[in-house]
RNA sequence: GGCGAGGUAGCUCAGCUGGUUAGAGCGCAGGAUUCAUAAUCCUGAGGUCGGGAGUUCAAGUCUCCCUCUCGCUACCA
């Protein structure tokens, strides 16, 4: 990887619209911590921003729901988030807010030089309005009925029963949610960025790592994944992407445009100039100078984000950062894929999930554990995941019989035999080496030995690769225990003290080195370490370059003489019943939920009279032919025989009928609905099909052999 | 259907531009050991690298076809 003088890195921001769930920690989060605190300890300038997305539809609505104003939405979940990542260690240089001052001004600078620039394309559009509320309505503020599935309360852009992705038009008897009336379509204007005319040097820049002929980093650093999707966009063709939105909580659009009222600016020109905000805000607080981070070709900028938000932070916020001008771009964004839990998705709404804030209070003191597993198990390369058994595994055998285990080893015997004391010893004497059972080492080879994986370890956290810098470290203290059981301190005691000092010096100094190594993952326990050998705090001033530099001269980090002090257990064994609790927790609420959400039925729709009833002319009719819509997932051809005409009808069951299973079928029909063209096939006609809480579809049938073409009433 | 990412030991995963007997951690079996939170250490078993074909002196690694999983996207009157 190339490296820079200065580093600028960001998470992405959490909306604050809800607590947090591991499945962050374990995307964007962790491995952004890890990566800094590395970085300050070998004595780099970097900063780490972060902070909430406090704007948007979501939080609009959810402040309705619970009765309150969206500022008080995000003021709580604002403050809880950021004592939640407090808690888990998280060592942001700044958490800011999008709320703030300092981000509104910055994000409509953006906006205005980019408007000067020419840089917008106005178009305008029809969309739906609340004459009632005086409003144009965002995709969150419609409901209606699902086009795909039926369910009546789909929102503007999507339908959380069936998951289809909807546009507002295509609802069904669309409604505002803020009146209940039902919304006009008007014109309205908006600003948009001209993609597909960056389309070119984004590809040069995505592929080959070079802007204007000039190399500012290498593609080959870049995860596969990150590429592949980034790719795939640009083949697609990019399109013009509105930048502004009809909303009412939000970031004005500067009074100072035309038809500027009512404006607000998207999302992706109000949450990523939240990282600008929030370094101008830290360097405004520190004594630094913000645009040496965003502005200056020695500062490399890292996005850590979830795959998500893959194409808005390789392509969109690169787009929009260079038709603005000056700012650097970013020189990895190292996504993480998803974490699943215990064999399915998380997920908030169906509260399928680990709240941070929750394990936070129920595991006091053991976050390092969590931290452990999740970035053993972090989601680098492809969907991974979390196990309450697997974080048992990894604390106890991990954690206590490994790391915690040999720290302890050293500790009682330095005590025991030195009162506590390192003990000096002579260069000269001969020991077995850690690696093997039978040849010779020194006490200096032992510490090149040490310098070699604190080495590797440093490498793979410069390439991204914090799974395996993890082993790494599990490998150091490994080492330390093959080094002791080897050499058999406690037997060779009464025959060789000299080996004995020799052993433990080197057990001593790797504890040391662990203290300082270990620091990116587990911080809790470095400071712990820090304290037990009576050494001062870590204050990530290169600690681990000196470390590095002193051992590859020989240099023992804690010299003879010091004092060390009484062994604790750095770790505990989690019971069995501890995680059999969780899980039972789990499994708990998440069926609260099904059973809060309701039910698997559907409410009961609105009364109809019967003449809207006798309307519908419903036949029994018979699959006489069927066959599967090609390039199709879902559809199938059916010609349906209803006596006295066949019907050629279009319909989605092919995921759960075989065309030539059918043949036969006894269906109804609902034959005076309006012809519909799908797939170039004109459908005439819809079968009745009864559909069960998971989607599942079931034809409804008149007794067997009952004929087509009778009425149903 | 299109696109992207994956399918490697029981489990979780490494394997860069093709090159000696395919690796790690956990789990499992046997042995050694007791300083330590019944922890540690050694040894071992276990894989036709999703399936098939091809390119090559040589393929987990390249090409094509098929198949399964995940994500994005289109179709569900």
């Amino acid at each position: 990887m190339t490296e820079k003088k200065r580093y600028l890195v960001t998470s992405a921001l959490p909306y604050a619209n809800g607590p947090l769930h591991i499945g962050h920690l374990g995307g964007a989060y962790l491995s952004a911590d890890i990566f800094v605190r590395f970085l300050r300890l070998t004595g780099k300038e970097v900063v780490y921003i972060c902070g909430s997305d406090e704007h948007g539809a979501a939080i609009t609505i959810r402040a309705k729901k619970e009765g309150t104003t969206p500022q008080a939405i995000v003021d709580k979940y604002h403050a809880s988030i950021k004592s939640t990542f407090e808690k888990i260690g998280m060592s942001f240089d700044i958490y800011h807010r999008t709320s703030a001052p300092i981000h509104h001004e910055t994000s409509q600078d953006f906006f205005r030089t980019l408007y000067k620039n020419g840089e917008f394309l106005e178009k305008t559009s029809e969309q739906y309005y609340d004459t009632k509320a005086e409003q144009f309505l965002a995709d969150r503020y419609i409901t209606g009925t699902c086009p795909k599935c039926g369910h009546t309360d789909a929102y503007g852009d999507q339908c959380e029963k069936c998951g289809s992705t909807l546009s507002p038009t295509e609802l069904i008897n669309p409604r505002s949610t803020l009146s209940g009336e039902t919304p006009e379509l008007r014109e309205t204007t908006h600003w948009y960025l001209q993609l597909d005319k960056y389309e070119e040097w984004l590809r040069e820049w995505i592929e080959n790592g070079k802007l204007n002929g000039q190399q500012l980093h290498d593609p080959n650093d870049w995860k596969n994944h990150v590429l592949g999707q980034c790719k795939s966009w640009l083949d697609g063709g990019l399109q013009p992407r509105s930048m502004t939105r009809d909303l009412d909580w939000g970031i004005d659009v500067p009074s100072d445009i035309p038809n500027s009222e009512g404006k607000k600016l998207y999302v992706w020109l109000d949450a990523p100039i939240g990282y600008i905000s929030a370094t101008k805000e830290w360097a405004a607080n520190n004594g630094k100078d913000w645009k040496q981070y965003w502005q200056d070709e020695e500062s490399a900028l890292v996005h850590f984000i979830g795959k998500d938000n893959i194409v808005f932070h390789c392509l969109i916020f690169p787009a929009i950062l260079k038709s603005h001008g000056d700012y650097v771009l970013p020189i990895n964004v190292p996504a993480n894929q998803f974490l699943n839990l215990e064999g399915k998705k998380l997920s908030t709404s169906k509260n399928w999930a680990v709240w941070v804030h929750e394990y936070v209070e129920e595991f006091e003191g053991r976050i390092d554990e969590l931290r452990y597993n999740l970035i053993k198990n972090m989601p680098e390369q492809r969907d991974s995941e979390f196990t309450w058994k697997g974080f048992q595994d990894s604390t106890n055998n991990e954690l206590v019989n490994n790391f915690a285990n040999f720290v302890n080893r050293v500790v009682v015997l330095t005590n025991k035999y030195y009162d506590g004391k390192v003990p000096d010893f002579n260069p000269d004497q001969i020991i077995i080496d850690s690696n093997s059972q039978t040849d010779t080492s020194f006490h200096d080879s032992e510490l090149l030995a040490l310098h070699d994986q604190l080495q590797d370890l440093g490498e793979q956290i410069r390439s991204y690769e914090f799974r395996a810098a993890l082993t790494t470290l599990l490998g150091i203290s490994a080492r330390g225990n093959q080094l002791l059981q080897f050499n058999e301190p406690w037997k060779a005691i009464k025959t060789q003290p000299e080996t004995v000092k020799v052993v433990l010096n080197i057990s001593l100094q790797i504890v040391a080195a662990l203290s300082v190594a270990s620091r990116p993952f587990l911080p809790f326990t470095s400071d712990k370490l820090r304290g037990l050998l009576n050494l001062p705090p870590i204050e990530d001033k290169g600690e681990l370059t000196d470390l590095l530099s002193n051992l590859s001269e020989g240099n023992p980090i804690l010299a003879a003489g010091h004092t060390i002090g009484d062994p604790i257990h750095l770790f505990t064994k989690i019971e069995d019943s501890v995680i059999d609790a969780q899980v039972e927790k789990l499994n708990a609420t998440a069926a609260a939920v099904g059973a809060a959400n309701g039910t698997p039925y559907e409410p009961i729709k609105e009364t109809i009279t019967f003449d809207d009833f006798s309307k519908m002319d419903i036949r029994t009719g018979v699959v006489l032919e069927a066959e599967k819509v090609k390039k199709t997932k879902k559809l199938l051809k059916l010609k349906i025989d209803i006596g006295a005409e066949q019907r050629t009808v279009v319909s989605g069951i092919a995921e759960y009928y075989d065309p030539e299973k059918i043949i036969g079928q006894e269906v109804l029909l609902l034959a005076n609905l309006a012809p519909r063209k799908l797939r170039g096939i004109e459908s005439q006609g819809m079968i009745l099909m009864a559909e069960n809480e998971k989607g599942e579809l079931a034809f409804v049938q008149p007794k067997e052999a009952f004929g087509g073409g009778f009425t149903v009433k």
